[in-house]
DNA sequence: AACTCGCAAGATAGCGCTATCCTAGGCGCA
DNA sequence: TGCGCCTAGGATAGCGCTATCTTGCGAGTT
């Protein structure tokens, strides 16, 4: 009578089992099966074959355990409920699962520190890949990311800083071409009505007045800047603000599509003919802006590529593969509506 | 000289460290930490002073890998471009969060076979819980949720059947109740149209039914069922196709917000008065309905709440704690604007 | 022929926790 | 006094993998 104590039982096909049935060892399985160059190909077979016909499916825990690395990818973006975002995680998620990888979503609300915090949590599951949005963060944050080795994407904006990978465009240039755009169309009195005022907006902000000084018509009156999150019926509002407050305005660039949208139905609601008396464009081509009456011209940011090149580029970095470049332009598109 | 084979450092601050700190052993910190209630109140104030004092952290792998239980908690959601979806999805990851679960993103398209995979994939993780929507799964999803043993919250609908948890309201009712608000203002020829049908459209599609029957004026002909995804393009088009098929239509209700915001859009391109000729209601009270020419009759779905309530359901599960009730119905709110 | 290499495969020892069993001490009860 | 029986805390043994070291063997070197 040995005392028995009974091995927990999980009922969980094992490396061991697979092992037993190709008739290798455990640590051949591991190797096989995660695809390790020193295995002869004729094992691979045997083992790969086995795998499938017990259906094992490894156990991600006792991998990252033993390897103190995860199957997670953190994703942190700014917002849930803005659609440029979820378009942007929706195309990481697509293209990582295929590759074995889960995505943990964080939700920072432009703030920093909870984007520290965040980041503190999810350090913690010793994620294989990071991404991030934008730039701004704390410089706690920063050598959080550093120190801890992980692969790390950027997105939304470039950078050609030495060891940072990126994928993004210009929000600078594309603020500056839509705003070129409104003075071909012969527009004079431009404004510049944004909400939110994250890092991005205000780059836009800055292409905007970069143009227009330029052509020597820049008036910092006509800026309205507003902090609140952005939403349709700021929009509203902030048209109406800005029409009464500068009657003279020809054009109006939003740096968001909500807000936009919101601007043509005030104009709308108010009877202010547009593009007759106000042109209106927005940023980032968000849905319903192509319904709006008139159809909204706003710039399109091509959020799926970005999300798509970023996660490829993530998966190159954490399988150590060599990247033919750090960072990527994935370009914007201007999309020219009846609103201008 | 010991034939040194190092320990892998991994420089972490274990449960070993903090028990070596507080005097006792790794298994009263592992209790002392997790709760559990056979630890002597001094004990436990000691422990969690040096776990802070050493800044320990639990290694989440090592947790599931011994407990055969993650900190995860997978959502599978429909999909990701819908705002509904969204908040639900913001306030299940809000609530679950401080409790120390994470929450992992499924979405299955609406596609019962996706949202299979996408359960046998996860159930790899052994999740502590899972929230998914609706009822309508494949057998061999149902099997593999009972047989995983893995608590899990049915959101969006409720159901009394025995061993089911569910947070929601009836969709039905709601059908039904906007359906009587358009017969209330007088309109006789109410249409119903809807796109994407899936099972709760569905059931707001057997609500609209109902109501017209028992107010005997049900037309099989004024329904408009789309498979096609929902969006404001559809809803435009399907307006104009209802309209110009039926022009003697008073009303139309629209499944979704985003076909009645398209809706309201092409009445506005194609200067058909509303609530003038038709009356338009939609469902969910999406973002922007309260915006548009004139305001959006809608019901208002109370996803926030249903998340809230499903992650606190899910958690008492997860504890093992006694529940009130297995399934909570948070009920709905007509918002009667001006479209009707 | 003796000797380094290089490489495929295996043996071993954990990764950092928790399930399970074990023990010592305290209590109630006859 | 002695027998259970509970409780707090500890000892032990894994959970299912992979990092690291070790071995065996054939090819290349001198």
């Amino acid at each position: 009578m040995t005392p028995t104590r009974r091995p927990r039982a999980t009922g969980r096909v094992t490396l061991g089992d697979v092992a037993a049935a190709a008739g290798v060892s455990p640590i051949t399985v591991s190797r096989a099966l995660r695809g390790e160059r020193s295995v002869a190909a004729e094992l691979v077979e045997r083992v790969r074959a086995a795998a499938l016909q017990l259906g094992y499916v490894p156990d991600p825990a006792a991998r990252a355990l033993a390897s103190s690395r995860s199957s997670h990818v953190a994703v942190l973006i700014p917002l849930l409920t803005n659609t440029l975002f979820v378009d942007l995680l929706e195309a990481v998620h697509r293209t990582l699962m295929p590759a074995g990888y889960q995505t943990l979503i964080g939700v920072t609300h432009y703030d920093p520190l909870e984007e520290e915090q965040l980041l503190n949590s999810y350090m913690a599951h010793r994620p294989a890949g990071l991404i991030v949005t934008g730039f701004d963060r704390t410089e706690a944050s920063r050598r959080l990311i550093a120190a801890s080795q992980v692969p790390c994407v950027h997105v939304m904006e470039t950078t050609r800083a030495e060891g940072v990978h990126s994928v993004g465009f210009s929000q600078t240039d594309a603020g500056h071409a839509i705003t070129a755009h409104l003075l071909a169309r012969g527009r004079k009195r431009i404004a510049f009505v944004a909400a939110q005022l994250d890092p991005r907006v205000m780059q836009r902000a800055e292409g905007y007045r970069r143009c227009l000084r330029e052509a020597g018509c820049y008036d910092p009156k006509l800026e309205l800047l507003n902090p609140e999150r952005s939403s349709l019926a700021l929009g509203s509002q902030l048209f109406e603000q800005m029409l009464k407050a500068h009657p003279e305005v020809d054009a109006i660039f939003f740096c968001n599509d909500d807000l936009a949208q919101g601007g043509l139905l005030a104009a709308l609601r108010l009877g202010v003919p547009v593009p007759g008396q106000v042109a209106v464009a927005g940023f980032n081509d968000l849905n319903g802006s192509d319904q709006m009456l008139p159809p909204l011209t706003t710039v399109h940011t091509p959020r799926t590529e970005i999300g798509e090149e970023a996660a490829r580029m993530l998966l190159s970095l954490m399988r150590r593969e060599p990247l033919a470049q750090t960072s990527v332009d994935v370009g914007y598109e201007l999309i020219v509506r009846g609103s201008t």
